[in-house]
DNA sequence: TTTTAATACCTTGCAAGACAAAGTACCTAA
DNA sequence: TTAGGTACTTTGTCTTGCAAGGTATTAAAA
């Protein structure tokens, strides 16, 4: 049982993923599981399905690197870092998103 | 030759098409060739490949209805109203799209 | 009267990406 | 040694954006 109302906000927060996740790590390094929950707490909640391939893609765009660490419990974690080339992306993303608000305004007069 | 800052922006028009469409067509009703102009005034480019199946999957959810118009010049136009349903979308996505910019703005803090 | 150009709509095939679901691995405590 | 929690990864499906090509109508030029 899923509302209308969900689906629309799925379909926008695409395309906008990689500016939370540049947006989170910017912020502070951290790993899959606490973005989760930094995105959850955002209300943009996406599902691990979603997250790790989206977390290795940027890694492979030179956008991100990782750091393994030990976890006191559980498997070691694997700590993701914005790089300069991220940061770069990032500063780009603002203007786009900024773009992106004024454009919708202008559209709904 | 494309830059970086094209592919963001781009990225970024996903999911707040559908959006953008509504909201035009909230206004006046219009056809394809001059949702495309509008959306290119407000800078959010977008193809005829695409546009045409979006407006098509619309009009089938029951968000958008249509009429044949003959034209000045050319072939007939195919204008496309807004219908109740589509009307109580795009109130739907009014409050999608106000929470969204208020996730973004959490996260960049 | 054929050809050209402009306008308009539509379809096909590919690729990217969101997600559900299932899988792998590590660690601790009962 | 099994159960439960944490964490990362992969597979398969479905949707959707888009490039490219196609069809149809009209009017004006050659």
């Amino acid at each position: 049982m899923e509302s209308t109302s969900d689906n629309v906000r799925a379909q926008m927060r695409k395309g906008v993923l990689e500016y939370c996740i540049l947006s989170i790590l910017n912020k502070k390094e951290a790993y899959a599981s606490s973005i989760l929950e930094e995105l959850k707490r955002a209300n943009m909640l996406v599902v691990e399905g979603t997250l790790y391939p989206l977390l290795i893609r940027q890694k492979n765009q030179g956008l991100l690197s990782y750091r393994w660490e030990e976890s006191p419990q559980g498997p070691p974690r694997k700590y993701y870092v914005i790089t300069d080339k991220g940061r770069a992306q990032l500063a780009e993303m603002d203007s786009a998103w900024q773009e992106m608000v004024d454009s919708i305004e202008t559209l709904r007069k």
